[in-house]
RNA sequence: GUGAGUAUAGCUCAGUUGGUUAGAGUACCGGAUUGUGAUUCCGGUUGUCGUGGGUUCAAGUCCCAUUACUCACCCCA
C-alpha cells in the first residue's frame, strides 16, 4: 500500500495540475459492453459470470467504454471538450507474467469533444511531467509516437488492400529482421518492391522525413512546452486493433527491458459504436505494475516505512500523560503515536525508530513544563527542550 | 490456450549418492544498559519441509497427482 499510495498520489497530483476531473464507474458492467466492440473473442480474456438476475456480466477489463457508456449517457449536458481522469481497478483473465497481473491498477486521462491536436499535446505533456514527478528523466523513458492517418495514407498509396493485416506486422517488425519482415508482407499480398518500400518508410524517425502537418504540430507544442527530449517519431507504433483513428503514442523504458509504461491515441468513433453520436475523444492509460518495476529499478521507491511526525514518550510510563500530550499534538494538527502499554524508556525509542517518528517527544522530562518538551531528533540524535510550535519548526 | 521453473523459519535462502534430533543470515524476544533508538556484545524461540498419495527398513531428498507462485509464448484493450 505504501508503494500504491504513493504512485496514486504522484497521478492524481499530476492530473489536477493539468486540470483533469477525476471520475469513477462500477467496477463491473454488462459483457455487452465488451463483445460489442471486439467480439466474442474477448470473453476468454476477461472474468465474466451471470448474476442472480441471469445477466451476464464482466470485471471491468478497461476503461474507455465505461468512459464512453458514461459519455453517452450524459449526452449534450456535458461542455465539450473537457478532460477527465480516473484510477480504475481492472482485471484481465489471462496469465500473469512480468509486467502483467489479472488485477491492477490504470491511471486513465481522457479529453472528450476536440479534435484539435492541442488535446493530444496536453496528454502527452502530462505524461512527460509525471513521470518527471516520480523522479525519472529523459535518460530513462521515451514516448514513441505515431499516426494512424499517416500510417493509413502510406498503406493506400501503396495500393494495400488488406491494412488490417498489415498492421499487425509494423507492430511486430522491430522483433524481427528486415527479411522476415518483407517475407511476411508479401505473404499478406504485398509486392516486393512495395514491401521494400513500406520497409523503408517504416524507418524514418524524424517529422522532417515525413508528410504530416499534424504530427509536426504536435511535436511544436510539445516542444513549446519544454517535453521535446521526451518524444520521438516511433513509426512502429502501432498499437492492437483498429480502435485508434488518429495520432497513436505509447511509453517504453530506454532500456527497452520491459512493457510499455503507457499507451494511447485519439479514438473518433468510440461512442458510435456504442450506439451513441460520434463524439471524438483522445486518452491513454498507465498501468500500475510496470511503472512500479521501473520506479524500483531506479530505486526511486521510498524504502522508508512509514512518515510519522511525532512519537510521544514517557519516562513513568503513566498512559495518561502519553494521551493528554498526544491529543495536544493532535489539536496542532501533528499526527503522533505512542506506546499502549508502560514499557521501559528504551524500548519506546525502538517503537518511534520502528515506526519512522522524525522525532520523540518526552511527555514527562524533567525539563518539561506547561507547553514545553524535551525532545529528539531521530536521525541526528540531537535533543532540545521547545514549545509545540517551535518542534514542529525542527521537524 | 501452450511450454518451462520454483515451493524448507516472518523474510532471503542452504540442505551432497535417500540415513540419527532440518540449518545459516536476517527479523523477532530477553539481557549487557531502570533517562535515550538505529551501530556493538551475549543468550533464546523459530518449522504441517505447499497439499494429498505412492516407493522404501528409512523421504525435505525419489515417483504420481494437485494447488499456488514465477518466467517465456499466444494475446495485449
Amino acid at each position: 500500500m505504501r508503494v500504491q499510495n504513493h504512485i496514486f498520489s504522484v497521478w492524481r497530483q499530476a492530473a489536477l495540475k493539468f486540470g483533469y476531473e477525476e471520475y469513477e464507474g462500477p467496477i463491473f458492467e454488462h459483457l455487452e459492453l465488451y463483445t460489442g466492440k471486439s467480439g466474442e473473442e474477448i470473453v476468454s480474456q476477461l472474468y465474466n459470470f451471470m448474476d442472480k438476475g441471469d445477466r451476464a456480466l464482466a470485471l471491468r477489463p478497461e476503461m474507455t467504454p465505461t468512459l464512453a457508456r458514461m459519455v453517452i449517457q450524459k449526452g449534450n449536458e456535458l461542455r465539450k471538450p473537457f478532460k477527465w481522469f480516473s484510477i480504475p481497478r481492472l482485471f484481465r483473465y489471462e496469465r500473469a507474467q512480468k509486467g502483467r497481473l489479472r488485477e491492477f491498477f490504470q491511471l486513465n486521462l481522457d479529453i472528450i469533444g476536440t479534435e484539435s491536436i492541442s488535446a493530444e499535446a496536453d496528454l502527452i505533456s502530462a505524461i512527460a511531467s509525471m513521470l518527471f514527478d516520480f523522479g525519472l528523466t529523459e535518460k530513462d523513458f521515451y514516448i514513441g509516437v505515431s499516426s494512424r492517418r499517416l500510417l493509413a495514407s502510406m498503406l493506400e498509396k501503396l495500393e494495400v488492400k488488406e491494412p488490417n493485416l498489415v498492421y499487425p506486422l509494423l507492430d511486430k517488425r522491430l522483433k524481427m529482421s528486415a527479411e522476415d519482415f518483407e517475407k511476411e508482407l508479401r505473404s499478406v499480398g504485398l509486392s516486393e518492391d512495395k514491401a521494400k518500400k513500406l520497409n523503408a518508410f517504416m524507418c524514418c524517425s524524424t517529422i522532417e522525413e515525413i508528410d504530416s502537418p499534424e504530427l509536426k504540430e504536435l511535436f511544436e507544442l510539445l516542444k513549446a512546452g519544454g517535453f521535446e527530449n521526451c518524444v520521438k517519431l516511433d513509426l512502429s507504433v502501432v498499437r492492437g486493433l483498429a480502435y485508434y483513428t488518429g495520432i497513436v503514442f505509447e511509453v517504453f523504458d530506454k532500456n527497452k527491458n520491459m512493457r510499455a509504461i503507457a499507451g494511447g491515441g485519439r479514438y473518433d468513433n468510440l461512442t458510435e459504436t456504442l450506439g451513441g453520436q460520434k463524439i471524438t475523444g483522445v486518452g491513454f492509460g498507465m498501468g500500475d505494475v510496470v511503472l512500479a518495476d521501473l520506479l524500483a529499478e531506479k530505486n526511486l521507491l521510498s524504502q522508508k516505512k512509514s512518515n510519522l511526525p511525532v512519537f510521544i514518550a514517557s519516562f513513568s510510563g503513566d498512559m495518561k500523560i502519553l494521551f493528554e500530550t498526544a491529543a495536544k499534538f493532535r489539536k496542532n494538527e501533528i499526527a503522533c503515536s505512542h506506546s499502549l502499554n508502560a514499557v521501559k524508556f528504551g524500548k519506546q525509542l525502538e517503537m518511534a525508530n520502528a515506526a519512522g517518528a522524525k522525532c520523540v517527544v518526552f511527555a514527562d522530562g524533567e525539563k518539561s513544563k506547561d507547553g514545553v518538551w524535551e525532545y529528539k531528533i531521530l536521525s541526528s540524535g540531537e535533543q532540545g527542550v521547545d514549545c509545540l510550535e517551535k518542534i514542529l519548526e525542527a521537524l
